[in-house]
DNA sequence: GTTACAGTTGACGTTAACGTCAATAATGCG
DNA sequence: CGCATTATTGACGTTAACGTCAACTGTAAC
């Protein structure tokens, strides 16, 4: 049998270029890894190093992040997007608790969208009484209190 | 005359209210307004009320903090959402500050719908997983833990 | 009235998510 | 090899965003 296509020596990344990279501290980095968030492997002299895995799993967490997510609920997601595969169970747990979040994330999308619209309304007004102002806006604007 | 359609006196809101009705804590309200966020009216007795306007900007407080947005960066927002319109150079910087939350909000929807993917992808594999466990479970019958 | 409940202002406590610093060890390179 | 980087583990500090308690005061119902 023509074994795997090739071990192809997987590109490996150290603590300070993920760091660099996503501009976080290494300090963030390690903190990630006290909370359960990421397992990178240790070489010789302790020393961790990361792969391709790693740095798609910060990746995740940092997007995560954005949406104001805590480190918590991340770790729950990632401990669906990953967990060490064990049994049945454990996965449609996964699953369920992935649908929830599929949930979340449509419902915030719509948020979004309202959030945009909030600001263009107010962008509306604005637009509106600067004009107001720039043209008669002379006596009005010393005793302005009306609508 | 035919006066206007009546005051209809505007309906106000206690502070208990508002926290009940968003699931919020009254500290939490009251917090807000320590930071300028909100600025509600004082009754005889020094009394919060608020109206429509206060409950509306709460509203988007909230909003704002679901994506992650700090009360710093949401009082920001809001200064734009309100501005007691006194010049025109305010209200172009104003302008200028909501163009630059559009181009935030409209990637983050971007961003929001590459998490769904994300996320799509992590299913399908479990899903596939799944159903390669429920099948050739046989090697896996041994590791069983039952349920 | 009075009585119970809602609200007010401090002031201090707490938690998440890191920052900072120190002492020590591991790596890379000329 | 020596030496400059770069890492590692504690341990303590910090900030934002509230929670919690205490000691009042206002308000509404009876």
């Amino acid at each position: 049998m023509p074994s795997k296509p090739a071990p192809a020596r997987e590109r490996r990344y150290s603590i300070s270029e993920l760091a660099s990279e996503f501009e976080i501290s290494t300090r963030t980095i390690r903190f990630y890894e006290e909370k359960g968030l990421i397992s990178p492997r240790r070489s010789g002299g302790n020393q961790r190093y990361y792969d391709k895995r790693d740095r798609a799993r910060l990746k995740l967490i940092l997007r995560g992040k954005r949406f104001g997510y805590s480190l918590e609920e991340i770790a729950e997601m990632i401990g669906m997007a990953d967990v060490d595969l064990d049994e049945a169970g454990q996965i449609r747990r996964s699953l369920a608790y992935g649908e929830t979040k599929l949930a979340e994330i449509r419902q915030r999308l719509d948020e979004l969208r309202l959030l945009e619209q909030d600001i263009l309304s107010v962008k509306a007004r604005l637009v509106a009484r600067l004009g107001h102002l720039e043209r008669g806006g002379l006596a009005a604007d010393r005793d302005r209190k009306g609508k």
